[in-house]
DNA sequence: CTTGACATCGCACAAATGTTCGTGTACTAT
DNA sequence: ATAGTACACGAACATTTGTGCGATGTCAAG
């Protein structure tokens, strides 16, 4: 048996069952395989799918719904899987989501060490155009931003760095509270204000010695819940 | 969430799910959960998962069978999982930025063919929690949902589906408009109300066979440009 | 030209499977 | 008691989904 031997359109149908299960984690059925691969009717799926099975590429369960899977094994010794994850090298980052911000808890420095972090989110490059060693992100606790449209339980990423211009959105961190906050900085003077987007609080306004920043907010993310 | 919260029942799911998906490469089904931990019932099983779906042990896709998978990633933070093979918190997915959306642009339904999109995102699975291939992203034009902090210039991220519950953020074809919008969604009788986050514009409310649901705003990225 | 294997199509059908709904029980708080 | 909540049951229902069958087109062998 070889790959040759597979007409154009198994060799579709093996690759698309090979993604499909990869990203809902159970196998598609006929009428989904037929969908993506172009082929309309669900008995030329079936047919196709028992020549696979033939082949033992593939194996299947008789009337089960979505009872089949791809034999990986085999694929594998025939050298087909490798082909499938060569793909897109474009360049992707990976940011580390460190902690929450607002409630008063230090932040690491820079955090290129796993800080056990709750997760992290990957982005492309040309969506931020800064160095991702820089980059790294924190959740949002408070409504200290809201009028900013930054609310609880979003994402911020940072971009580490210790100085920033007026008018843009940073952590910094306030050596006599111990803490560090998400606020838009201005410098007035010798003074720093960290304001916050929201009428109800006040602005924090320090010596600059007595204020640090931590990164600057290059981007925010929501996640929404279903209603 | 503990796992002590989870009634015996509901953990003894969890480990099925688990086992049977290792031994078969597919899911169980809503009876063979039943079946095999004891519940004679499919709504109590069902009753079942969508607890387990509320603490996000689980993911379900609604009427597909077998839809349902573990959250690999939550349980393994819980340590639930102790020996996982690793990195089952590798999966990524990029999500392609089709175009923009509230200025009136159709946009193509499912995209799984590429669309030379302006661009992509790309997350890490758990974020969501959705089949990346349901996913698309759209740019944000106009203010008519800045209450609902989504910005002018903002990308959304949403799940293709053609219901929504109410209050759900939608994107939404307009028939008689030739338009798609953002709005969040109201259901009154047979009448849709598409209602914006802005006093400032008014609800489009229409025959609910004259709006068509493109998919549900699940998250909202912004990127900030330095000041 | 005929024959027959191979691949395809569309459609109808039945089985598999998720969803919904009315009901019941136990436990808690008021 | 009374109301409320969480959990459970079973049956009816609506979709989803696999299977089977007749018909069509292609192509190489006889």
């Amino acid at each position: 048996m070889n790959f040759s031997t597979l007409s154009e359109r198994q060799q579709r149908i093996l690759r698309f069952i090979y993604e499909f299960t990869n990203t809902h984690h159970y196998p598609p059925t006929i009428r989904e395989i037929g969908d993506n691969v172009g082929i309309s009717s669900t008995s030329v799926v079936n047919y196709n799918l028992s020549k696979l099975e033939e082949n033992e590429l593939i194996v299947r369960e008789r009337e089960v719904s979505r009872g089949l899977s791809l034999n990986l094994e085999r694929l594998t010794e025939l050298g087909w899987l490798p082909e499938l994850n060569g793909n897109s090298a474009d360049r992707r980052f990976r940011i580390p989501i460190l902690g929450k911000i607002a409630a008063g808890k230090p932040i690491p420095v820079i955090p290129s060490e796993p800080y056990d972090p709750e997760g992290w989110i990957e982005l492309t490059e040309g969506m931020l155009n800064l160095p991702a060693d820089r980059l790294f992100a924190l959740r949002v606790q408070g409504n200290s931003m809201i009028d900013a449209s930054v609310l609880d339980g979003d994402i911020v990423i940072l971009h580490a760095q210790e100085t920033a211009n007026n008018g843009e959105m940073v952590a910094a961190w306030i050596e006599d509270d111990e803490d560090t906050t998400l606020k838009y900085l201005r410098r007035e003077g010798n003074m720093v204000h960290l304001v916050p987007a929201n009428p109800n609080y006040q602005p924090i306004v320090r010596p600059a010695d007595k204020v640090r920043i931590n990164g600057r907010v290059v981007s925010v993310i929501r996640v929404l819940k279903p209603a």
